[in-house]
DNA sequence: TGTGAAAGGCATTCGAT
DNA sequence: ATCGAATGCCTTTCACA
């Protein structure tokens, strides 16, 4: 990915709703030149989509959680995904090597609806669990980038 | 919070430039008063922003790993997460209950550049590690919302 | 890839309800 | 709190380099 590209997607995943003429400033381009690359880069996939960024303490989910899950039957077919997916609290979603099969990152609103959330989620998918609390959160989703290769 | 503002909260989560106009379309509303009503969330801290969602194996940083972390010295004062902040490969970091004291979710190029990180987060901190690398990440960052409660 | 101009849409403000 | 109208700005497209 080129340096301007580069400097495009993250002054977009610091603001998303940046207008294409502020872009275009930042980046000294005309507007219609950072529109076509603002396009090229979202038919790449490399920008995904926008989002608005919520409050987790506002929504309402306060309670953060880790779940680590283990299968009861190793031989089963691994479709635990699927079977988790309807869960909306569960945020990700990870597949990961070591002694646990996924890691999920879960919103709660209480420690009562954790509770009830790990009975949905063993009972679901056949799994155990693991669970740590989140105390507080210094930050999150800094959405890091590649310093300054190319991948072109 | 309301139902209406749930709802507005909800759509700006799946896409954060929804114009005011489709906006007001879905929630019945005109375009001033959910636009008064965004306004208000923003205000409020609900909408904590908006950002664009970067593919990482797009981005140079295909490699996404949970690092757990305990501090060498106990008796220190942890001011950890103040020591790690300049590493951006951190996308966030946790304060956790359990064994350990924070996990990290973090984003790399390679498996090199995990050695590196980890060697840079003991050296910075004074702790020790325990990684657990992600295989494929099923789904991520759904933000989910309270169901139907009233938090006014 | 880049530019600049033209058209239409949208954000934003305001007075009224 | 909501609406509808008015004004600029922004997005989007197009012809051209």
């Amino acid at each position: 990915m080129e340096e301007l590209d580069h400097r495009i997607v993250q002054l977009l995943a610091q603001d998303g709703r940046l207008s294409y003429t502020d872009l275009g400033k930042a980046t000294g381009l005309s507007t219609s030149a950072v529109h076509q690359r603002v396009r090229r880069l979202e038919e790449r996939g490399v920008l995904r989509g926008y989002r608005a960024i919520v409050d987790h303490e506002a929504a309402g989910m306060p309670l953060t959680a880790l779940i680590s899950v283990t299968p009861v039957d190793p031989a089963a077919p691994d479709d635990i995904p699927d079977r988790l997916r309807h869960l909306t609290e569960i945020d990700s979603c990870f597949s990961v090597a070591g002694e646990e099969s996924y890691v999920l990152e879960v919103r709660v609103g209480t420690p009562g609806d954790l509770e009830l959330l790990l009975a949905r989620v063993r009972a679901a998918a056949n799994v155990t669990t693991r669970t740590t609390v989140v105390l507080s959160t210094p930050w999150e989703d800094r959405s890091p980038l590649a310093a300054g290769e190319s991948t072109a």
